[in-house]
Order: structure tokens, then sequence, then C-alpha cells
DNA sequence: CCTTGACCTTCCAGAGACTGGAACCCCTAT
DNA sequence: ATAGGGGTTCCAGTCTCTGGAAGGTCAAGG
């Protein structure tokens, strides 16, 4: 397979694939040509890059995880560690998140969007 | 004020000040040393920054209401629509880290996290 | 055989918002 | 004179791609 035949299976761009080939994730074999050349193995091992990095895992979480899949004898708990980690760092993002947002929607409903200048968002972000 | 006691009262790093200089949101002075001499309404300027930033908003967005909070011909609808934007940017990310969560949390609670290869984890990000 | 167009290749630069570090200057106190 | 704790500049790195330029390769059509 050529790198648009796995760049339509597996979602990814083809800018990305060369992106995790340049950062060891994927090593397709080359034709003689110089293309790329994807096997089986590599469109599964994108295609679960791609699953990864939808769910939030960093590249280097993905790394890790690329390597648990590969490895027969893994244990899960790594796996479920490296999951409960990323877990707890969505949470807090989502916290921060919602803070902000609890702040920042009062604001905006105490504020008359007229086109006067007395404005209780500006008022806000001066007072903290 | 030199820019420690501008960091200090404002709550912004030094470097993080010294880069808002380089984009153009503050324009210190400077003494006759090349030290940067903030006077009160940069302190003003950046303590507002801190805040909006705090919230979210971008870079821009703050460049934006910085120029709304100096103009005193401002029209409070300028403010209440730049927030508004950002409060969907805000709700779109915690919708997208939600969905992540619930997808990740489910995988998290099927995976025995033992010493065992099998992992509800694994299989789930090849499935897609 | 030549051209066209769709592939593919490499390399460089930029996005956002800082942050770390090196190399150096300035000011005050001892 | 020196030590320390300021300050200055500039360059590079973070993270994960993404856009673009310059050029090689291949299959189909005239």
């Amino acid at each position: 397979m050529n790198i648009g035949d796995v760049a339509d299976r597996s979602g990814l761009p083809p800018k990305t694939i060369r992106y995790y080939e340049d950062i060891g994730l994927v090593t397709p074999k080359r034709a003689a040509n110089g293309y790329r050349s994807f096997r089986d193995s590599d469109l599964h091992k994108l295609t679960f890059l791609g699953h990864a990095r939808s769910l939030g895992f960093s590249i280097e979480d993905c790394r890790a995880l690329l390597a648990l899949y590969e490895d027969e004898t893994r244990a899960s708990s790594d796996v479920k560690r490296i999951a409960k980690d990323h877990l707890a760092r969505i949470d807090k993002k989502i916290a921060d998140l919602a803070a902000m947002r609890d702040t920042l929607s009062h604001l905006v409903r105490e504020c008359a969007g007229d086109d006067r200048p007395d404005c209780p968002i500006l008022q806000g972000l001066e007072d903290g």
C-alpha cells in the first residue's frame, strides 16, 4: 500500500503518517522508487494511533500503548494505568473548563450587550 | 516599576510580560539604563490580561478585549460577542472531553488490570 | 513519444503561548 | 573589589501537526 491508501483506510492525513514515521511510531518499508510501502500491520498500527489520539492520548502515551499492543506478554495493568492517568487529566481539564464557563457565563448574563460602554465583562476582567 | 514589581503584582512571570511586549500587548517605557519602566496603566493592562488568559481567552481575543477596555466609546455588545463566542468554544471543548471521558471510562471499567495480556482497552483502540 | 495530472518524495517554516538557558549588563551592599 | 540579585537580548524548545515549495514517478490519453 502507498501512503494515500493507508491515509484513506486509517483516516489519517498523509502528512500525519509521514510525521509518525519521523518520530518512529511506524516504520514502513520502501519500494524501489522510494515510495513508502505499508504492510497490513502498519495500517493496523496507524488505525490504532488514530483512535488513541482521538481519545486525547498524547503521542508519548500512544507510543507506550502501541508497545503494549505489540507485546503479547503485556500485563493489562500497564495499559490500565496509562488510561486511568489520562482519564484523570481529562477530568481535570473538564473541571478547569467548567470553572471558566461558570465565571464567564455569569459575566455574559450580566452584560447588556448594547451600544453603551458599561460592561460587567470588562469590569470582571479588571477586578479578577 | 521594574519588571519584577509588575510580575509580583500582576501574577505574571517576567518572561510572559516580555513576551506580551514583544507581541505588542503592552509598551512600557524604558529607563536610561535600558530597564523596562512600567506605569500603573501597564500594570492594569497586565492584570487584565492575566485574568482574561485565565478564563481561556486566546491572545488575539485578549488583544481585542484590551482595545475595548481602553476605548471609552466602546459598545458592550462588542465585548459580549467575543465572550459569547469564547463561551461556545469552551462548551464545545467540554463536550469533546466529556465524550472522550465516557468512552475511556467505559473501557477502563472493563479492564481487569492484572498481569494477564487480555485488555479491553487495547481492543477498543484497535476496533475504534 | 509526449504530455497531463495525480501521485509520491524531501525539507523548511509556522501555528499558540509561552519557557528555559546562555551570555551579558546594572545596581546596591558589604 | 566583589557578591548577589536584579535586569537585558537572543536562540531554541515545547507539542502535534500543517502548509507550501521544489522536484521525482507513474498510468492514461492523444
